[in-house]
DNA sequence: CCTAGTGTATTAGGCAGCTAATACACTGAG
DNA sequence: CTCAGTGTATTAGCTGCCTAATACACTAGG
């Protein structure tokens, strides 16, 4: 599936809401698809099965994901989707705490830009290996 | 000077630490220029002073700043700047969130190398508006 | 039926980060 | 000298997050 970064400030449940998200976006996971059970994910991330819950439960609420009780968690039929004012906000402020990381850190524009596209095509490379 | 963002899951103190770093990789501070003092900077920014103080002192420590006891704190003559090794890994990690939140959001390469051009053009043109 | 595997919920405990309140040592200005 | 303003340090308390340990309701399969 994918990692946790425990010396990421983000909290793990949204880290695994992201991953879930990020993995449909890619067509990993498509409608239908069933998810880890909670339990299993927990065992492979190396985490609470309460921490995966509550990402569960967030993106059901959301509409990304689908709770049959008693059977499992799958992916929507539809999986809701950031709407297009929402994404644009997210995107603004993943930007510029990027952009401001990337100052801090003494880098220029391009060295920016370039490190964004390398870190895409590695994230992209990645997911059609597994596939 | 800058802002926090209470919404960011990073600790305030490392905010406050990027802030300076990125202020100096601006030109904003310079070489031997005073910082605010902690109090100040602390009422400013609505935090504890000891969060500053963390802050400042990591500075301090990394040999960016200089303190002066019962003066101030200031800019060091030649500000340490992270190493071509350190800045790239900084900035690969950095890319890596920011691509990471982006696909999840459901952005393309494009438009997340977008986001990045107007966050760096909107934060250097605040700079120059505050000179 | 019954068992194993789902999701759901509750409780207790620990840790990191932030705040609040003090206290102390030092420096420069009046 | 005195005093206001520096940085430094300590203590207590709060909150959010994570873990651990249970317990419960439901479902598919043997």
């Amino acid at each position: 599936m994918f990692a946790i970064n425990t010396s990421d400030p983000a909290p793990i449940w949204k880290q695994i809401e992201e991953g879930v998200r990020r993995l449909i976006a890619l067509g990993a996971l498509k409608p239908g698809n069933a998810v880890p059970s909670m339990r299993d994910l927990a065992r492979d991330l190396r985490v609470n099965p309460n921490t995966v819950a509550r990402a569960y439960q967030r993106l059901t609420e959301a509409g990304v994901l689908v709770v049959r009780r008693g059977e499992g968690t799958f992916v929507a039929d539809a999986p809701a989707q950031p709407r297009k004012s929402e994404k644009h906000e997210m995107l603004r402020e993943a930007a510029i705490r990027y952009v401001s990381a990337a100052v801090a850190a003494g880098a220029e524009l391009e060295e920016a830009k370039e490190a964004v596209e390398a870190a895409y095509h590695r994230l992209v490379r990645e997911e059609r290996k597994r596939a």
